[in-house]
DNA sequence: CGGACTTTTGAAGTAATTCAAGGGGAGTGG
DNA sequence: CCACTCCCCTTGAATTACTTCAAAAGTCCG
């Protein structure tokens, strides 16, 4: 009588949070899991959105790249959220590519069966609009800030989003979880690598921050939300 | 026996393209209308959202604004869309403001009752999901855009969309049919007034567009587009 | 210990903002 | 109908934040 184990993943799940069991056996019966190692792709912009992931563990990232080749990160995905969400929304084809950071466990499930699942229990199309409203949103700010503020407090935002969506503390401060280089931080803050990487410099001689190859920690989180609030004022 | 006029605007929107009369009915029977004339606020950043509303005529447009008071243009809102999101995806206030543009006639219905009816219809929150989803991949694309373009580039695509969305075919070329000032264009491409203005002042020159007083022509869309994919080039 | 990748920092260049002033149209009120 | 006023738009000049170009140093992995 026991329950396949991923249902209580899934029961988690930004998606399928507060779904009736029948339909999660539903939604069971047609997953697989499936791995991915840090650096895979697990889906390419432009492809056809065949399948919907829920990421079980690792960290996975988001971009879109332009006709030019020039590239931003939309988002990071951990535990829980839904990567490759194109077919929640009645799209075809993915707006962007998902990359793995880390290595990752997905439940992947097809995309044809999750929306007649989905016609028959609103709560996961709730679910749906719930998930896709958030991100609307977090991207409404965005790009306020991108288009309206200096790229200091830009990077300070930033990292302080990362904090609070990847963060873990530790002694020397909030550390981010996944590999995060300069080049990684410009392409979600809309600048370059050379700007991320005096502006934290400047952090680290000030003690806001302590970074390294691909590793950024907030020593200070208070002095750098100043800097996300004021600018870079209030020095101390 | 005839139906309620409403129910047949509702049917054709956005969010309730496709549902089931019965359910139409039910939002129908909570529903509303309501004027605004151009230049009246429809809801307010950081209010609650206790109504949701669906554009009948007329054109909305939906700004957020930062703490020191810097504003972008989210996006213009016309007829079948809906203005006032949030319910659908169970946040509680409105993260941006709408205004009028143009004189609108709305149709309003509670956010709870809303809510209520989409738990007990599928559809309602497919079509949530698929709005939303629409929504957030254009302001991927428009973040992409500002992150990685320069200023005249996102202007030509600016006003691409818009004529896409709101153009009139005329005889001096499309005509955006909605007041939109050179503050305005500046708010959507996250730049100045005077920027905007020059460079529209350019195109003039040129022939691409023909502006005037909170009006804009887009004369040759196709000199238009080489401006948005290659950059200036292509004078012709 | 070689080699690839990431980061740092300096110097030059520039796109776009900011500062500043003036001009034009539309609507209003006398 | 004309003049006044309020917006909105335009254009020049100065400034600057950031990019681009360039080179070198550090760090991880096999």
């Amino acid at each position: 009588m026991a329950e396949h184990p991923d249902i209580d993943i899934l029961a988690r799940s930004e998606l399928f949070r507060g779904v009736p069991l029948d339909a999660l056996r539903e939604v069971q019966a047609v997953a697989f899991r499936k791995r991915f190692a840090a650096g895979d792709t697990v889906l390419r912009q432009d492809d056809t959105a065949a399948i919907l992931y829920v990421v079980v563990v690792g960290r996975l990232r988001a971009t879109q790249t332009g006709l030019d080749g020039q590239q931003i990160i939309i988002r990071y995905l951990g535990p829980g959220e839904v990567a490759g969400y194109t077919p929640l929304s009645g799209g075809d084809v993915h707006p962007g590519t998902v990359v793995a950071v880390d290595d990752s466990h997905l439940i992947g499930m097809p995309s044809a069966a999750l929306r007649e699942i989905m016609a028959r229990h609103a709560s996961i199309a709730i679910n749906a609009a719930s998930l896709l409203g958030a991100r609307y949103r977090d991207l409404q700010v965005r790009l306020r800030e991108l288009a309206t503020e200096k790229v200091d407090r830009r990077i300070a935002h930033t990292l302080l989003r990362l904090a609070q969506q990847a963060g873990r503390r530790t002694a020397r401060g909030i550390e981010i979880v996944f590999p995060l280089s300069r080049q990684d931080l410009a392409e979600m803050c809309g600048t370059t690598l050379h700007t991320v990487s005096r502006t934290l410099s400047g952090w680290e001689a000030r003690g806001i921050v302590d970074s390294g190859r691909r590793r950024v920690v907030i020593a200070k989180p208070d002095a750098l939300n100043d800097v996300a609030e004021e600018g870079q004022g209030g020095t101390g």
